[in-house]
RNA sequence: GUGGCCGUAGCUCAGUCAGGUUAGAGCGCCGCGUUGUGGUCGCGGAUGUCGGGGGUUCGAAUCCCCUCGGUCACCCCA
């Protein structure tokens, strides 16, 4: 008798059962598919790490600051489950050192404690690639470009691409310091939480998206205009790829995007046929500065994370990634006491037929429902008749009239096979 | 973390505003019509502590408070 159940899902996370598990299957095998193709590699991480991996990464992010699940461990080791997948990758590559560049994907679960709404949850699911060991601007290109071959794959179309550069170590203080003073002339302008952090976080003001901030830096300095040489060629180097490859992106000044260690290319992708807020699919970027804050040698790298849940979203609102309903070939009628199915749906697996049958000794009629609603083409019948005689009646349950035959129990495989070709 | 809305069978929902006999529908599920045959059709059946807890009342799915969950917006981002 069932009542309230006395558990469920903590909030913002959630089950992935079949059908809807299939999708997920099938995302992540033309996301492995693409990344395979271009020579990526599958790296697994463990899903939390030491905490200071994630604090040396993004101190000065929300993402870091207050959404972590951060513990202790039984032996009092401060560690976190993973707010993101680049610093896993980065703590990876400075513990093993394998050959540059090194170019690897991932599809794993983030956590982040924030208010649950849709398309954002406490665990979710991203797929990502990370480069490591190359500036070359053709890395930036085939990044991007990897994640925008999955939309189109998918067949989500609606997607808007917005890029930037945050210059490097060259340029990037100079601007920072012009932006700062820009704002310092208008404080009072912003909005109340910038008001107070503009001083220590310049470019989050550029991403607020509040009115105020908004038209307080309307004329604000832009980053675009400040790179040094060494970027602006990098840069447009990018956008030559991209043009070339012909994938279509609108340059956006305020893109600076929730961690600190980028530098030089941001992107982030965002799905038009969305509703909610929470319509970025993917973003990412290059972190030339990230090994070497992680204890490695200078290394740069570039990466990107896609949200599965999102991308699903997007999908659904597109009406891409519908799925035939998953069926097996053959569904096998037991009416004589289950021993028959047991050893004939093994025979036929073992032949590499998908087959399946009911248990608990169902009614014959029942068991005929079960066959039918399964979606599979043939039902092998075993009743005291075929018991008896040794064989079986095979009928065709889509078509045909549900032509049936009787066919001797050593020649079920062979013939079920014919039948199905 | 802040604010709005929502929470009735496995699913989608009616009933809540004006508290009152055993809480309903459709779909799905199970059984039977056919003790050896599915799809259609017909008949029958099961399942709900009305999210949870407390309160008001003679009486609460319905009113009040708390709580949990969802959702929308802010914020942030995937």
């Amino acid at each position: 008798m069932p009542s309230a159940p006395p558990f469920r899902a903590p909030s913002g996370t959630h089950d992935v059962l079949p059908p809807e598990s299939a999708r997920w299957q099938a995302l992540v095998g033309r996301f492995a598919a693409l990344a395979g193709q271009a020579g990526y590699g599958l790296v697994v991480n463990p899903v939390f790490e030491d905490l200071g991996v994630f604090q040396r990464v993004g101190e000065g992010t929300d993402v870091v600051r207050k959404e972590m699940y951060a513990f202790e461990d039984r032996g009092g080791r401060p560690l976190a489950l993973r707010p993101e997948g680049t610093a896993s990758v980065v703590r990876a590559y400075v513990q093993h050192r394998p050959t540059t560049p090194w170019k690897v994907w991932y599809a794993a679960p983030s956590f982040r404690y924030e208010r649950p709404q849709a398309g954002r949850y406490r665990q979710h699911h991203q797929l990502g690639v990370e480069v490591l060991g190359s500036v070359d601007a053709d890395v930036d290109v085939e990044v991007v470009v990897l994640a925008a071959e999955l939309f189109g794959a998918l067949g989500v179309r609606r997607v808007t691409l917005a890029l930037n550069s945050m210059g490097d170590d060259a340029c990037r203080p100079g601007y920072v310091a012009l932006l700062g003073a820009f704002l310092d002339e208008r404080t009072d302008q912003l909005c109340a939480e910038h008001r107070q952090r503009a001083g220590e976080q310049p470019l989050r003001v550029l991403d607020c998206k509040r009115t105020e901030c908004r038209e307080a830096t309307a004329g604000a300095p832009r980053m675009l205009d400040h790179l040094c040489t060494a970027c602006d060629a990098h840069f447009r180097r990018v956008r030559d790829g991209l043009d070339a490859l012909g994938i279509g992106y609108q340059l956006e000044s305020r893109l600076v995007r929730g961690f600190d260690y980028y530098t030089r290319t941001t992107f982030e992708f965002a799905a038009t046929a969305l509703e909610g807020a929470q319509n970025a699919i993917g973003g990412g970027g290059r972190y030339d500065g990230l090994v070497e804050e992680l204890g490695g040698p200078p290394t740069p790298g570039i990466g990107f994370g896609i949200g599965i849940e999102r991308l699903l979203l997007a999908c659904d609102a597109e009406g891409a990634l519908r799925l035939p309903e998953a069926t097996v070939d053959v569904w096998v009628v037991d009416a004589v006491g289950g021993a028959a199915a047991r050893d004939l749906s093994w025979s036929l697996r073992r032949a590499g037929v998908a087959a399946d049958r009911a248990f608990d000794e169902r009614s014959l009629r029942a068991q005929m429902k079960l066959a039918d609603r399964s979606g599979a083409r043939l039902a092998v019948i075993v009743g005291a008749d075929e018991q008896a005689s040794g064989t079986v009646s095979l009928r065709q349950l889509r078509g045909n009239d549900g032509a049936q035959e009787l066919v001797a129990r050593d020649r079920v495989v062979a013939r079920v096979r014919e039948l199905l070709a």
